[in-house]
DNA sequence: GTGACGTTTCGGCCGCTGCCGAAGTGTTCG
DNA sequence: CGAACACTTCGGCAGCGGCCGAAACGTCAC
């Protein structure tokens, strides 16, 4: 009897086309509303409310009522880290040269993975904090002194990712590109201070990010990365 | 069609109680025949090969010929890794005085993970090494030069881990305890010398350990850690 | 070669799950 | 208060998936 954790339910409440679609969507660490989820799908709203059901059920959705909206979004980032591992199992290694539609490859070059920054932008920056110092090892990503007095000058609220509750820092494995960048309670306070600067924006809905002229200017200013490349 | 991850395959493949045991089982990193699996999960051969199939085929999982037995065995430490993160999602958090079996308590005071030290054990190591500037930081678990020079001294192959394609350190969120330890390629080292130097003795079967009276005396002597708390 | 053995493949049964449309519940708005 | 709306629950259908035993396959031992 030596089963200590079961998959099962997990699994199950994974193992749905269109549960998938909604986990997806939900990525971004926002709440949507349970028609835009069905929607999004290609299912009936019936059919949604039963599969958002069973993703509540086991654990990896949370509702919040919004009076005759139901909101229905990721149920921390514990859920979020786990569904990034699953995902860098799937499909094959990104071959050098694969295909992408437009889409996609706005996705590879920034995003949100839950609630950091992810995509070319998070490791590039992954890269250079590490290169300048800021982070003490490019594969533990752990904030130095040096990093957390940077990071306070340009706004990042590195204090309360300290106190918080969860690891202040932890490495997240990119989807796309296969390497990590920096998530976290420090990664998300990165994120935050990135999108209330205006260095990048929400794409009109979705996870998707845009680096802004001013975002592009600033990183190239402040660290030397030269997202064009 | 912002479906950019497709979680149902995998799903699927952890959807059912037979898998997931075989799963947990393998947890360990070592390869079983077929029939051991089929008896530990308690069905037939020929079901036992058809789960078998489907783990292999959704590349959870990979086979070794060797005569008329086959091997089967985790895929690789991200399939571990991922494993890892989503059964930190299982299940409510173990509220304090929650009732154990033996087996349990066995599991939850050293095992392997895969490839490296868990448990109270692990988490133990952890403390201790962020405490002595081993590592460099108690949240992402970064080694510092005398972290490297301390390892070296007790013979594990810290060289080789750094060389190694995978990331060198890595934190794992302990299953039992809900705290971090070293995985990655140095925590693997460290497991490996933790075994030959017969500082833990692996279970019967599976992925418990025993540390021993060398071991707790050894992890005393050298990082004033004490097992017995 | 022949027989034993570990594993896979096949056929068939049963139950679960995804899907929908229709009806029900609760909320907002006029 | 009643209609419109967002969502959930219910009933029913179709198909997939897990399970087994029987048979086939490949390997090892003698």
């Amino acid at each position: 009897m030596g089963r200590d954790r079961d998959f099962t339910q997990l699994g199950k409440a994974l193992g749905a086309p269109a549960r998938s679609v909604f986990l997806n969507l939900l990525m971004d660490g926002a709440r949507r509303p349970a028609g835009e989820l069905a929607r999004a799908a290609g299912v009936s709203a019936s059919t949604a409310s039963e599969h958002l059901a069973v993703l509540v059920e086991a654990g990896l959705v949370t509702v919040e009522v919004h009076g005759r909206s139901r909101r229905y979004g990721l149920a921390g980032s514990q859920v979020a880290a786990a569904l990034e591992a699953l995902g860098a199992l799937t499909g094959p290694a990104p071959v050098s040269g694969y295909r992408r539609s437009r889409q996609m490859e706005r996705l590879a070059a920034a995003r949100f993975c839950y609630d950091h920054l992810a995509g070319r932008l998070g490791i590039a920056l992954a890269d250079a904090w590490a290169e300048q110092g800021w982070l003490a090892d490019r594969a533990a990503l752990a904030l130095t002194d040096a990093g957390a007095d940077g990071l306070r000058g340009i706004g990042v609220d590195v204090d309360g990712a300290i106190a918080a509750r969860r690891p202040t820092t932890r490495v997240c494995l990119d989807w796309t590109e296969r390497r990590d960048h920096l998530a976290g309670a420090l990664g998300a306070a990165v994120g935050r201070r990135f999108l209330a600067a205006g260095w990048v924006v929400r794409h009109a809905s979705g996870r998707g990010l845009d680096v802004t002229d001013a975002g592009r200017a600033f990183v190239r200013r402040t660290w030397g990365v030269d997202l064009n490349a």
